[in-house]
DNA sequence: CGGTTCTTTGAGGACCATCAATACGCGTGG
DNA sequence: CCACGCGTATTGATGGTCCTCAAAGAACCG
């Protein structure tokens, strides 16, 4: 690890509150590394011997079983991966790969787990990051049991839009593909969704869309903040 | 409270290895309670006031959007409910009612935070608790992304045969209402699901389900420890 | 015993997946 | 520079899965 990447890491929710001899302890084992763009870094049902962090690029959190695959989580900076499984010990229940080049500190799971006991500002990050995921969680479960695919995917766009600068016009960062995907449905049922949402004034350009009507939209998609929050 | 409740409460997982002062700050300002069937003992949004910890009895956790409503789990004795909440503050993602008679410890948000604070072996328990139940999210989600609504019943009966000490006759203990609203789909979807396995040697009568080919049925559902474990 | 709710079964339709074919974008190498 | 290959995106045709609606039977409870 470059002594540079220090500050940052430092600064980031997870450590920021901590004493410098955890921090210390932390980073001493720890790694910082970048890797290429569709990199895999963990492989589902490993063992966790790292905690991950996202420090710039996005990683995709995906689940596989009988021959069939799904995107469950997309990743960007100052958020942890997998933490879970590290805090448990238990196997990992998603792989993880980057999507654009990412640069990832990794942390041995051990280290983790005897600062955790020691240092209870650090403990209370750990929990606050962990709960954070699994509001997430059921946030996801809740948006693809509640909702129609068309639904879904009006309630993305109306968040990407809100969390844009652009105001109403929105670049989709990832693979058309791989929204399907962490949508819950296939890329050409994806296609159809976007038509079926010309009605609500959805204008697509490859990555870039605009939303023509943002109120019309909004109505359709009615967001909730239980589940887009 | 009663004082008789206390023993129970201090063998639980989540207690049992907290200091003495730790369990007296806690149980000073808790409740405990029976409570019938069918009482709603959270509302989805409401603020997180109380950690909420299954005694006896079963309780839904469901959600609902735009008059649809889900079954996301269904909490067993022993754990807790809707901790994510408590620990960060926020309004609950689901609603809980009871299913059966339960009994139910109630304990106010911000002792479960102080005495976090202050025990690092709580702290753990906590965490270990709250990985749990994010694992359980992530699997909820993946078993409904990944698998047809006649796998999900498959897997399902099947993890319940392996549960059950009876072998291969199940006792399904809830409604197949409220069955089919936790795997995802309707009850006349759920009906036909069932009759989908006699093909595989599953008999239903009632509440009684019997598998009959056992090997038959778990070659059909490929249980996977990171989904159904 | 009557009312209510749950469960099952049937018919029909909506939603979504699959398969196939085409078009598009993009990087590589001729 | 263009041709080519490769993966993605779109579009159409088709079929399967699943939901909706309706009705009848079964279980439950007052």
């Amino acid at each position: 690890m470059r002594s540079t990447d220090i500050p940052g890491i430092r600064s980031l929710p997870l450590f920021s509150d901590i004493g410098e001899d955890s921090f210390e302890r932390l980073i001493r084992g720890a790694y910082v590394q970048n890797f290429p763009p569709h990199t895999e870094l963990i492989t589902e049902g490993e063992s966790a011997d790292f905690l991950h962090i996202v420090v710039s690029g996005t990683v995709e959190l995906g689940s596989s079983w009988n021959e069939r695959e799904t995107c469950m989580a997309l990743v960007e900076p100052h958020t942890t991966f997998i933490l879970a499984a590290t805090i448990r010990d238990r196997p990992y229940l998603m792989s993880a790969r980057t999507i654009s080049k990412a640069r990832i500190i990794m942390i041995p799971s051990e280290d983790i787990r005897s600062v955790f006991e020691n240092d209870s500002e650090f403990a209370k990050s750990i929990v606050e990051e962990l709960a954070g995921c699994y509001r997430d969680a059921v946030k996801h479960a809740k948006n693809i049991k509640l909702r129609s695919s068309v639904e879904r995917l009006a309630n993305y766009l109306v968040r990407q839009a809100s969390q844009s600068s652009e105001g109403d016009r929105i670049s989709l960062d990832i693979e058309k593909k791989k929204l399907a995907s962490f949508l819950g449905m296939t890329p050409e049922n994806l296609s159809r969704a976007f038509t079926a949402l010309r009605n609500h004034g959805v204008e697509v350009n490859g990555e870039q869309v605009r939303l023509n009507r943002p109120e019309d939209l909004t109505r359709f998609a009615r967001p909730d903040p239980l589940i887009d929050g």
